[in-house]
DNA sequence: AATGAAAATGAAAATCAATATCATTTTACC
DNA sequence: GGTAAAATGATATTGATTTTCATTTTCATT
């Protein structure tokens, strides 16, 4: 049932570290998310897990949620104008996105060079750089070749 | 009263173009917007333009934002965690923000080499790139020296 | 100036994702 | 098993923004 990966054993790690309880529930809310494809909105993620917790509340797959970033298993992708998207974060490498903005594909890229660029803009302007948030925006090979106005997901 | 800058008139040539009507209580609020610092928020702009204009509604400030961005004149900036601010746009180069996340500070900044990357690395993923948007978060010079809980200089 | 249709307005309600509250159920430990 | 703390689910609340709707303004036409 569970995967027996070393997901498990960073919440397990980081509810001990803080005197929190372990529960079935939370544990087979992590399982369907770490299952699932990546990007899922907290609706999503509830729909799903409501198939194998047919009494599972919002609120709960919010409070997962928020959990699993706090213990670096995932990270809130804040896009415009949509809800926000939670990715894999444990052992993923660090990645930007590129966004169509007709179909709403998202694919990950990474450039170190303009990583490097990033850090030195900021250190540039006398700023002690944490982190970085970029998002490209542009229409996606398919949807070029369709050419017409909006497509579906 | 009024400032006779041409921002008006891009807003004036933008109602004509689709027979909407001026009205005193929108040029208003966009004389209030135009004269303000950057980066207001929608309330922050209300709040001013009651000055002017005591008994205008949220909504009208609202909607009369909408439109700004709609003809140009402003653009909507959306960090995380924080109510959308806008930005005076007309005659203002393409710039990204460097953000302090202690204090809040924005800086603007700008890099062609950066923008140049940003773009090839769209294309490379066979994307017709439209925009970006890049916030690249720090600790601001300032709030270095005071050096707060966690500084490592 | 007066008229009238369309546009703009302000107050209030609605929306929507996300969070907080609270009574009930689980968990961890004795 | 008994207990206290933590987790849960239903529900209410939040907060920014949008929508609705009755009223007021604008503006082209008399
Ligand atoms: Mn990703
Ligand atoms: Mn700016
Ligand atoms: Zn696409
Ligand atoms: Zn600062």
């Amino acid at each position: 049932m569970k995967t027996g990966n070393t997901e498990t054993e960073v919440l397990q790690k980081f509810l001990a570290d803080r005197r929190l309880n372990r529960s079935r529930v939370r544990e087979e809310i992590l399982d369907v998310f770490l299952r699932a494809e990546r990007h899922l909105t907290a609706d999503q993620l509830y729909q799903l897990a409501r198939r194998r917790l047919p009494s599972v509340g919002y609120a709960t797959v919010y409070r997962s949620l928020k959990i699993f970033c706090d213990c670096g298993l995932c990270r809130p992708i804040k896009l415009e104008n949509e809800p926000v998207r939670y990715e894999h974060l444990y052992r993923h490498d660090h990645h930007d996105h590129l966004v169509c903005t007709r179909c709403g594909r998202l694919v990950e890229v990474f450039d170190p060079t303009l990583e490097q660029l990033q850090e030195k803009l900021g250190r540039k302007h006398g700023f002690q750089m944490e982190r970085h948030r970029l998002e490209l925006y542009g229409i996606c090979p398919e949807c070029r070749k369709k050419g017409g106005p909006d497509d579906r997901n």
